[in-house]
DNA sequence: TAAAAATACTCCATAGGTATTTTAT
DNA sequence: ATAAAATACCTATGGAGTATTTTTA
C-alpha cells in the first residue's frame, strides 16, 4: 500500500472513471488501473465497480476509500506542517525557470542572490513550463519563471509560494 | 514521501538510533538512514539531530513525528477495515509451510482442499520460519505451518489470523 | 577508539509509459 | 460501434543491499 495508491483511489471515487482520474493524477490510465487492481488484490477487496461506463464505487469499497482520505488528508497535514515550520529564508531556494530566459537572468541572478542571500542560494531549475507547473504544485519548487499558459499576451508570469 | 519512510521516522523516534530502527523495521542501517535524509530534504526540515551516541528529535521534528504517527494509524486502520470486510472463505487461502514438512503434507492438503472448499484455493509458500512470520504479520499470508522459535520443544505450531 | 550515521557504489523490484485487446453498452 | 478498462510488454526511477568512510563522544 502506498500514498499514491491512496490519491489514487480516491481521484476514481470522486470522478467516477479511471481515465479521468488518471489524467488528474498525472499518469496513464494503465498505470493507475494497474495500481488499483493491485491494491484491490492486496486488501482482498474490490473497491470499484467496473461497467465500461462509469466505474461506481462498491459498499464495501466506500469504507475503504472513506479512510483512504483520512490517510490522505493526514498525510497534507503533514506537510503543511513541514512547510509551515520551515524558515522561509534559511535552505537553498529552489527557482524553476524555462531555457529561453534561463541563459541571460542567470548570469546577473545568481551572483546578486550569493551576496544578497547568503544563507539561501538559489537553485535553478531548467525545464518546460508543462514540467515546472507540477513540481511547483508539489512543493519541490520554491518559485518559477515561465510563460503564461494557454494566454493571448506573452508576458513573464513569475508564480510563488514563498514569502521570499 | 511514502508510508514506509514515516514508519522509519517513527521508529527512529521511539528506538532513539538509527541502527536499532534498522532492525525493527527488517531494513539495513543505510538504507533507513538514506530515506530520512531524503524525507527531510524534500520537507525541508531536519527531524532528527545526531550527536554520534543517540538520535533526538528536533523541536519542529516533534511536530512531523506526531502528524506521521497519525498518518500510519490511519492506514493501519484502513487495512483493518479491509480485512474486516473480507469473507473469510472466499479467495484463495494464503497458506505458509516450511520446506521440511511441505512435501509430506501438500499431496494430502490440496485435494483435500480442492474437494472440501472449491471456492477457497489453498495456495502454499514455501520458506523459513524466520521468512514467514513477517509475512503472517503483513496479512501476506493467512496461516502458516512453521517450527516453534526459540522454544525447547520440537512440535509443530499452527498460528492463523484467519477463522477458516 | 569505539559506537553510530553517512557515503559510494551496485542491483533489482516495481511504478510508469505506449500499444493493443477486451468488454460492455 | 464506441468508449472505457484491462492486458502485454518495455523502460527507468528509486528503494534496498554490501562495503566503506566519516564523525563524535
Amino acid at each position: 500500500m502506498n500514498l499514491r495508491d491512496l490519491q489514487y483511489v480516491v481521484a476514481v471515487a470522486d470522478l467516477g472513471q479511471f481515465g479521468r482520474a488518471a489524467s488528474a493524477c498525472n499518469v496513464s490510465q494503465p498505470t493507475l488501473s494497474g495500481q488499483i487492481l493491485k491494491l484491490e488484490e492486496e486488501l482482498g477487496v474490490q473497491i470499484f465497480e467496473r461497467d465500461g461506463r462509469v466505474a461506481r464505487v462498491t459498499e464495501r469499497g466506500e469504507a475503504i476509500v472513506a479512510h483512504a482520505r483520512r490517510v490522505i488528508r493526514a498525510a497534507d497535514d503533514l506537510k503543511t506542517a513541514a512547510a509551515a515550520s520551515r524558515d522561509p529564508l534559511e535552505g537553498p531556494i529552489r527557482l524553476g525557470i524555462i531555457a529561453t530566459v534561463g541563459p541571460y537572468l542567470a548570469p546577473y541572478l545568481l551572483p546578486a542572490a550569493a551576496r544578497g542571500l547568503p544563507r539561501a542560494p538559489i537553485r535553478l531549475v531548467e525545464d518546460l513550463t508543462g514540467h515546472l507547473l507540477p513540481l511547483l504544485a508539489d512543493g519541490k519548487l520554491d518559485a518559477a519563471i515561465m510563460r503564461p499558459i494557454r494566454a493571448s499576451g506573452s508576458r513573464k508570469s513569475r508564480s510563488t509560494s514563498r514569502s521570499a
